[in-house]
This record gives structure tokens, sequence and C-alpha cells, in this order.
DNA sequence: GATGAATGAGCGTTCATTCAT
DNA sequence: TATGAATGAACGCTCATTCAT
């Protein structure tokens, strides 16, 4: 399903806000957020370096919109979860996987974002966003526990953080050597079905 | 391995080379390559901006000498290893987990030029370094399947890309949340002994 | 004399064009030419920025408006005086004082204005307008002087140029520092009634 | 004897920065704030743009610097004067009435000053400046009556006031019409010798 | 080796103005 | 009339780099 925008019947009054989030989230994937010239990203789309600043009067503000795009689309692989807490954690581990594949510069852009939420405030909120993740996965991995889907000694919180590292580890390879990534991600899942 | 330099018994003269290249590393540590400024590094050092030029013609070289000094310091985590195959692991692991502690700053401007090396041609033979890392934990892996160290069924190179994953994944981390690091890398080697 | 617009009995249709001139004026007398945006003067009067520009096509226009209404304000300062030549002077100070009072802006305006009819040729009417201020001036001292409303050696033409450069000056101090400008005026008048 | 400056035997190491100071003055003088553009005052001393900011850092602070040297040149019509009250204040009046004469520009960015002065939180010592000119004409007059250098009825602070306000109304007018200058500082001069 | 001065290229942003709707 | 979108030109400022001293 992925995410689904603009689904409706009418064409969105010129999506040009939406043109410039997908422009800049590129030339950050490609270039790091060193490398985003806001000139640059409005001539992607066509469109004069001023014009811009009609859509965001700040490069923060473009920069905010990208993040919190990034931020929507990850969160799509928690989104309806179903069956016991092995199948739904092997379902949300499948998306992250397929999402991998299929845009590995998502996962480009979320190392760069969270890189940078290491020192700008502004991104703080992010470390909170990432909280939510681990907590997510604990509740799911105990709610497993209890139902004898993992064994009893395993340790929620240890083996989210696990998780957590080993795909963001895994994002930083998924454009450059996207087998590696591929890899890290199975071993993950065979480690987790092992009993 | 690892390449030493300055290993001479004779001092050498005002080490101002490296004075920059630490300054430089923990400026990136902090600010990332984006907040990089070559002016600032030279004040770091009580130095003239153009003076650092005399050392570092260019930024970038300036930038390759502290990933040089980056890649030293790591590759350390490899050097004269014991033991059999899975004591030599262990060793690898704790010292990356000690590394992770006292120096968590190494991790960061690691995921920084992880993250560079995507685009930067210069920066690619880090792609080499990443599968020299591969090859060797590898080597290991296999001995240690052939050792008994580890079940026949272990898949060294899948293994090897979870471990290199989750190792860059919990390094950005280290900074921010140090302890899910630290849980990250104690389920790892969970993962790993068990039988 | 003086400019009359819109003495019609007849409402005008919606004064926007009044409004904004208003508007402007009073940018113009907080910020100073230097901080007079046509976007800002727009949202003054909850407008566009781009309606604006069907009232005055240009910010010069607009500009030329407010010094317009500007000058008509002033010159009512010399309408309809009566009573002999000394009487009209005094009545025409003391309205010009009322006016610094009730409405120091006016005058503030009027030296950004002046300063700015020394470099921008389509305010040199301007220099007209005060030399018509000075003829009328010595005029009225000449008669003065003639019905022995002051000593034979007064000088009207040097007079009259004392007269409007103390006004003029004073008029820099009308917001700042009112008490300053009431007794330049004060002793203005003291010395006009000396004989 | 007029500002002395540099009259060491030494050549000043380049006097970049008063080149710099001198063009942004005849700039302001001749286009006001409004028309001040770093570019070009860089330009005028045959400079790039970028190096002007390794002389003054700011616009703002290029600007101070400006109102600085206007705000000494001007002090020195106080310096040293001798004789009694009345002589003193001939002295005084007879300087500003050189000063613009022979340089009416002076006068002009005094009157950008002050304008500006009246917004800018940074400029609001010059307040305190005119305060202090004030206080000085106030203490003038005062001994100059108590000698009997005038009438037992003058007011010193009204008089002060009608004083600073005729040569800052003047001031307006030295460029444009120095005739007019002309004849309100002589008249000036004459109502305060009158008796 | 060290520095102050200088520079070109470029950056994010502003703003009066235009134009289709 | 009114507006949102668009634009060109410019602006203050930054920065890696060069160079004479």
């Amino acid at each position: 399903m992925a995410l689904q925008q603009n689904q409706t019947p009418f064409p969105v009054k010129s999506d040009r806000r939406q043109d410039l989030i997908r422009a800049a989230y590129h030339t950050i994937a490609h270039k790091g957020f060193e490398g985003l010239r806001v000139r640059e990203v409005a001539a992607l789309v066509g469109m004069n370096g001023a014009t811009l600043h009609h859509y965001f009067p700040t490069k923060e503000l473009l920069i905010q919109a990208v993040v919190d795009s990034v931020i929507a689309r990850l969160s799509l692989a928690f989104t309806n979860l179903s069956g016991t807490p092995a199948e739904q954690l092997h379902e949300h581990l499948t998306r992250l996987h397929r999402l991998m594949q299929e845009e590995s510069a998502l996962f480009v852009v979320l190392t760069e974002i969270n890189l940078r939420a290491q020192r700008d405030p502004v991104l703080h909120f992010l470390v909170e966003q990432e909280t939510l993740w681990h907590e997510r996965l604990v509740g799911l991995l105990q709610a497993g526990v209890e139902q004898q889907n993992w064994p009893p000694d395993l340790d929620p919180s240890t083996t989210a953080s696990a998780i957590i590292s080993l795909v963001e580890g895994a994002s930083l390879w998924a454009t450059i050597m996207p087998s590696r990534a591929e890899q890290a991600l199975s071993q993950l899942e065979h480690w987790l079905h092992t009993r």
C-alpha cells in the first residue's frame, strides 16, 4: 500500500510545495545537507530561487518539511501490523527491508538527519521518535515472550536496541552496497527466529 | 598492521600537523562536515587561517588526513588478536565497545565519513576498507565454524554483514544515548555466543 | 490655496488610495524611507502587496502621493491669515507650533523628504515650494516693517531664512524631545517680537 | 587647527580603514543611508566587496565608524574656545559656519544620522550628545548673562534650544542652497548680539 | 613558517514588480 | 479589484584560497 498521496479525484492545486520537498529530499540523499542549495532545489523543479521562498520562507523550513516527510514515510512501516507478536515483528522488518530496496535514499536521508539531530536542537524530537520506536519494539518482544514466540530469557530492551542499531547501520549500506544491507537484515531475522 | 606514524625515537618538530588534524576531527564530531571551517580549525590551535594552508594546501587534504587518522585508530581494534576465533571475535568487539565508550566521537566521525563516502569518489577507498573488515570477519567466523566455536549452519558472510551493520548503527547512538549503543553491542555478543 | 483633493460632497468609493497614503506616511515617519516596504504598507491596510500596484503602479508614485499630502497639510499653516503682518506671522507660527505638537510625524516626514530632495530630481519641486514659503515670509516681514510692526533695520530675507531654518531644525526634535522643539519656537517668537 | 590625523612622521600602514570610512561618508552624503551599499563603498576605494568585511565585519560597524568620525569632526567646533562667553559663542558659531561652507556634507550626514537616531537604539547616544551640546550652550549663555554679555532676561535654555534648532535646520540647506544657510546663521548672530 | 590583506565565487534572502486568473 | 505565484536583480555576508611580506 505504501503512502498514498493525492489519491483524490481532483488535482491538487499545483503541488509545487511537494515538488520542492521531493527535490530537496533527493538532493540531500545525493549530496548531504552539506550540498543542499536552495537555488539548486528550485532549479530542479524549474523554479526561480526566489520563488522557493514563497513556499518556504527559510531554508530551515524546507529542511523541516523534508524531515517531516521522511518520518511520515518511515512510520508507515509500523502501521496496521497484525498477527502474533513474532508475525508483527516479521512484517515490520519486511516492510523496512522492502523500503530499503525500493527507496534506499530514504535511509540515507534518515542517517543524515540522525547525524544532524545530535547538534541541531530543532531536530531533537527525532530522538524521541526513535525512543517511540524502541518502546514499540519492546512491547512487541515482551508480548512475544509471554506468548512463547521467543524464549523467556530474551531481553526485550536489549534486543530492541540491537534491532534498531542493525537496521540503521544497514541503512548506510543500502545505496552503496545493497547486498550488505540485505544480508544484515536477513541475519537479523535469523537471530530473531532462532529458538 | 595499522599505519604507524612518527614512531621515530626523535620528537617531531612541533606537531602542528597533528594538532590541526585533531582540531578538525573534533570539529567534525561536533558540527559535521557541514560545519567544518578551516579558519576555525586553525583558530582552535592558535594559528592563522592562512598558515593552515602551509600544512594542508587544501581543505580536502585536511579532511583526508582526518579520515586516515580515524581509520588508523579504528584498525587497532583488529591488531594482534589471539586465541580461538571466538575469542578473537570477542576481543575485537570488546575493543570496539571500549572505544565507543571512551571516544564516541570516533564513531560519529566514522558515520559522517561513511555518508560522505557515498558521494565523494576520493573517499571510495573507505568501501574497500570496510570490505577488508568484512573479509576479516568472514575469515574469523569461517575458522570458528571449522573449529566448532559456532554451529555449522552459521553463514559467515551474512553474519559478518550483520556485525558490521550493528556496530555502525550503534555508533550513531554512542554520543547521544550511550546506553542504547551498549545494549546493542551486548545483544550482538549474546547472539554470537548462542549455540 | 493649498491643494484640495476630494472636496466633492460625494463619498469617494472606498478611499483605499488614501488609506495607502496614510499607511505609507506613518511607515516613513517611523522607519524612514530606508524602512519603507510596499508589501508592509499594503498589509497595514489589509491589502495584498500586488493590489497596491493597482493604485500606485510604482513605489515612487506612492511616495509622491505621500509627499503631496504632506505638503498640502503643511500649506494650511499659511491659509487665510488675517490681521497686521505681525499678527499674521504670529498666527502662522502658532499653527506650525500646534501642528508640531499634535502631529510631530508630519515634520519627521518633512525632514526625510527634504533630505531626499537633495538627491532625487523628482523631489526638486520641494525647493521651489520652500522658496515660495520664503517669499511669503519676506512679503509678510516687509509689510510689517513698513507698518512699523518691526524696526526698519530688520532684514526680511535674512530673517525669513532664519525662521525657516529654525522651524525645520525644530522639526527634527518634535518627536524625540518635544520640549526642545517647543523652546526653539518660543524663542523664535520672542526674537521676532523684540524691538 | 582642525583635526590632525596621522601627524606621525611615519606613514600609517595603509589607511584602508580610513579610506572606507571616507567613502562611506560621502556615499551617505550623496545617497543617504537608503543608498548605502557596501559593495559600492568598497569599489570606491578600489577594493573587493569581500575585503571590506575584513575591516568592518558588518555594515552596521562601518556606519558606526562613520558616525563616530562625524561626531568627532563636529565636536571640534567646541574645543578650546576662549574669551568672554559672548566671544566663545561667536567663535563656536563661526566655526560651525565655516565648517558648513567648507564641508556641507558633514551636516547632511548629521541630519541623516539624527533622523536615524530616532529609530535605531544603537544611535541613541546621539541624543545624549546633543544634550551635551545644549548644556554647553546653556553654560555659556548663563555665564554671559552674569557677565552682562547679554541682558538678564535672556533665557539660557530656551535660547540654546533655538540655536541648536536653527543650526540643524540650516544644515539641511547647506548643500542645496548655501545662501539660505548663511543668512540663517547671520541672523542668528544678529539676534544673539542684540541688546 | 607565519601573517594580514585580498579576492572570486557563491550563498540565503529581500523586494519591487509582473501576470494569469 | 484583488490575489497568489513568479521573477530578476541585488544585497550583506561567508569562505577557501592566494600572495606579498
